[in-house]
DNA sequence: CCGGATCCTAATCGATACTG
DNA sequence: CAGTATCGATTAGGATCCGG
């Protein structure tokens, strides 16, 4: 396949003790790594947005999801939810310094998207042709 | 709450037209996203590895967990499987080339993780507090 | 317009037992 | 040792209806 990656003995990059410590990856991915939440951010990365502009902005998204969405990245403090008491009713979203900081760690997230998608793509299919039936998705 | 972030505009960090495309953020979040990938990918960022030996480097990971785990990896390139048909079996797994990538990524991850947690950790209390019995978990 | 409440389906994951 | 196969529990997510 000539990948041929420098024989890399230990380059710990990451550098915790052990997985066991997990470094706290998994708590960006518990809030970051779920269906929506990185599509809410960089939306909202654009500007303040209002419920129903973010759903539109959103394709897919059930408004029960785009709620729960917005109400965990309030609750982590990475927006703001703003209630304007007119009526009808009007909400803004607005990223905090923190869902600022959140949009260059998701602009690195598509930087090495873009850089690679082509060559998974190319594993993945050879992969599926080597092991035809795999039901591994 | 003083989160004061300096009135934003429009500094499209991500830069993609629309959130509709996004990005291809989500093939990455798809690829990495789920509970045990970066766990294995950091253990495997120090070195060639055995099946067991990742199992007992990744705590609470089921027998189950890690082949699918390691078969998607393998899938999509990011790792390699080696078999050597000794006796006992023996089935070595290693980085390439784009998993190597991967982990500078997966650092990025981790950096922002400790460098917000707190601030994380603190905005939620708050939240808790403000809002009692708000099942959102 | 915003979003809570409810119901339901599909995917994920863990535990266990079994095989080469 | 390194898996595969099966089952059950848990969870995420979608659809829909309703209320402020």
């Amino acid at each position: 396949m000539s990948v041929g990656h420098t024989a890399v003995t230990t380059e710990p990059v990451v550098r915790c003790g052990d997985a066991t410590e997990d470094c706290g990856i998994r708590e960006v991915l518990d809030r970051i790594g779920d269906k929506w939440s990185v599509l809410v951010v960089v939306e909202l990365a654009r500007g303040v947005r209002r419920f129903r502009q973010l759903q539109r902005a959103t394709p897919g998204i059930s408004q029960r999801m785009l709620t729960l969405t917005v109400r965990r990245l309030e609750r982590d403090g990475i927006v703001t939810r703003t209630v304007h008491p007119t009526v009808p009713p009007q909400v803004e979203y607005e990223l905090t310094a923190v869902g600022h900081s959140l949009t260059h760690l998701v602009k690195a997230l598509a930087d090495w998207s873009a850089e690679h998608r082509d060559v998974i793509a190319r594993a993945r299919r050879e992969w599926d042709a080597e092991h035809p039936g795999a039901g591994i998705r």
